[in-house]
DNA sequence: CTGTTAGCGCATTCAT
DNA sequence: ATGAATGCGCTAACAG
């Protein structure tokens, strides 16, 4: 019924090992042979058994890369950049050479999920995990992941971190990564405190995440350096997920909170989208009257009205690199990790606060 | 070195059969020997061996999502929404039991790539397979991909299309979930011509295409009802891929060709939101000057300014939908075809055009 | 309910 | 450069 190896073989007239070897392309064959091997695969449509040879050879040709919301582009663009380095561009044929099969998973930002997936990978053999996006700081968490990636590790998986930070051991395990969300959201906000603004509201991520604090703290590093014993950062930083509506309800609150507000800075895009909202829902004007900025910029950022300050990260570079890192393609950066810039790129959305 | 069935198998006293009857769950066993069982599995950290389970069962648990644009937040809905199906939350232990591994494929758009990654899908003897997004018109591919597509299945993989027309033949192959862009574009089209405007521009995705040539037809279908003599409406369609850049050039193209131009639709929000830069840029207000339009209704677009009048299409339902098809959790709908519904949704970028 | 027996289809020794 | 033989780790009959 299923058109196996061996079949192959007989129709070429040579043993089933010669035509593994004309697959697989790892081992000097003869041209004619190959020649004749290959016309029998495309005469029987034959189509390699993945598991069987995954099995045979004890690894695989899966990538996983792991992501936090697929839904999201700035997860988005990371995990299609990373595919372009690894599934290829094929040969056109439709045949499937030697390509590697990139997989894209969605943890929904839960560590269980993400646990559920590394066991998934690990039990196809992977051949690399990309992981993508900030980590839970939980300990228990960070400790099974690090138990499972080392595991990964050792079984031959190689392992990438990319927009996530390094490990607190085992860097040698992992090839990161890590954005500089730390000193992008300084700038941000010194950018903010060099136009005059002084009250400042802050809408961050989910707390416990790595992004959501090294964000966090590079604002309020240049708040506490504007004026030092403000003291009342806390009272206008709202902590909520990465979304609009996040962004939206933050955004009421601290105008509640601070009716004098002059800016509101947000922990991404996305929210800075719905912080927008709620400032002209309340009659506000931006910038005259509140100043609002982002971070990522993503592509629909440049096209908000008007356009959103934000925070460049090289989201697709990153995502390419990581992939070229999981291929083996390119070699680590010195002690594995790498620190990706984050450009400031000032728009119309923020200006001196009102005379 | 590496822990195996027959590991478990005796560290708990039973056969390699009784492992794995207990790990697969599809198969009576006593309560006690089931507590034996998963205890030696937690001693030795065992991990199921994917490929040979898959070989020895002549099926995968991989199902695959072929998305054309994962960075699109269109394709990232539909695949996430799939994914929460499929994946199954998790028991919380990481031990992954009898879960799927739902991954995506990113196509890029190209038929070649579509038909590598089925190949290699097929390779891994997947379990379902779902396609998302439109499909390229050119017969040669259509063909090729049915053929690929009759194989697959005829192997026992479930198909499922989502947002993409059934096959021509072959309809019981597959479940397919059609959008209905022919009467959203219609509908759309038709209240810019109830406001008034007959001089309406088209920003059309590529052509070949047919989520392209479904939403352009309901447009021109609508414009033909208006005017039935105007004749021009071809002049006034500019085609290019769906991307910001494509609709800021393409919608100052059009006022170039047609500076009476009252109205501009796009093929989608995204095409839409650069149609709306390049309205701005030439110094244009929306919608007083030129009324704008959209489709897809992605999370951005109500947050727009004004908020972009669009289509809406339930991208995350449809997903959710695909993914249970997929996993066969739903029965496929009469005929294996369903047409999804596409709202209006009404803002503030549309207008009457000026008296 | 549990154990025994046979492969699943391929990659890889080792020969030649 | 090619063929023959072996086993990867598991599931699925078939017994009992």
């Amino acid at each position: 019924m299923t058109v196996t190896l061996a079949d192959v073989a007989a129709r070429a007239r040579v043993s089933p090992a010669t035509v593994s070897r004309v697959l697989n392309g790892n081992y000097p064959v003869a041209a004619s042979t190959r020649e004749r091997v290959l016309r029998a695969v495309d005469d029987l449509d034959y189509v390699l058994n993945g598991p069987a040879s995954s099995l045979a050879a004890a690894t695989s040709d899966l990538v996983g890369i792991l992501v936090n919301d697929i839904a999201d582009p700035f997860f988005g663009i990371m995990a299609g950049a990373a595919q372009t380095q690894i599934g290829g561009p094929g040969d056109g044929s439709g045949r499937a050479g030697g390509e590697k099969l990139a997989v894209i998973c969605n943890t929904g930002g839960s560590p269980e999920r993400e646990l559920t997936y590394l066991t998934l990978l690990q039990r196809q053999r992977a051949a690399a995990v990309v992981i993508t996006g900030g980590a839970v700081e939980d300990p228990l968490h960070q400790a099974a992941i690090s138990a499972k990636l080392a595991k990964l590790a050792d079984a031959g998986t190689r392992i990438v971190f990319c927009g996530r930070p390094p490990l607190p051991e085992g860097e040698t395990l992992v090839a990161a990564l890590a954005f500089d969300n730390r000193g992008g959201g300084r700038r941000l906000t010194e950018h903010l405190v060099s136009l005059g603004h002084r009250r400042v509201g802050y809408v961050a991520g989910p707390p416990e995440r790595t992004t959501t604090r090294h964000r966090l703290e590079g604002h309020l590093d240049a708040m506490r350096a504007a004026a030092p014993d403000a003291g009342d950062a806390d009272r206008l930083t709202v902590h909520g997920p990465y979304d609009r509506r996040s962004g939206y309800e933050a955004t009421l609150e601290l105008l509640r909170r601070e009716p004098g507000l002059t800016a509101v800075v947000a922990a991404n895009d996305t929210v800075a989208l719905g912080a927008c909202a709620a400032v002209r829902d309340r009659g506000l004007r931006i910038p005259q009257d509140v100043s609002v900025a982002g971070f990522d910029d993503l592509p629909f950022s440049v096209d908000a009205v008007p356009a959103l300050t934000t925070v460049r990260l090289p989201l697709f570079e990153a995502g390419a690199r990581a992939g070229r890192l999981a291929m083996g393609k390119e070699n680590p950066p010195p002690g594995g990790i790498a620190t990706i810039a984050a450009e400031l790129m000032i728009r119309g959305s923020t200006a001196p606060p009102r005379g």
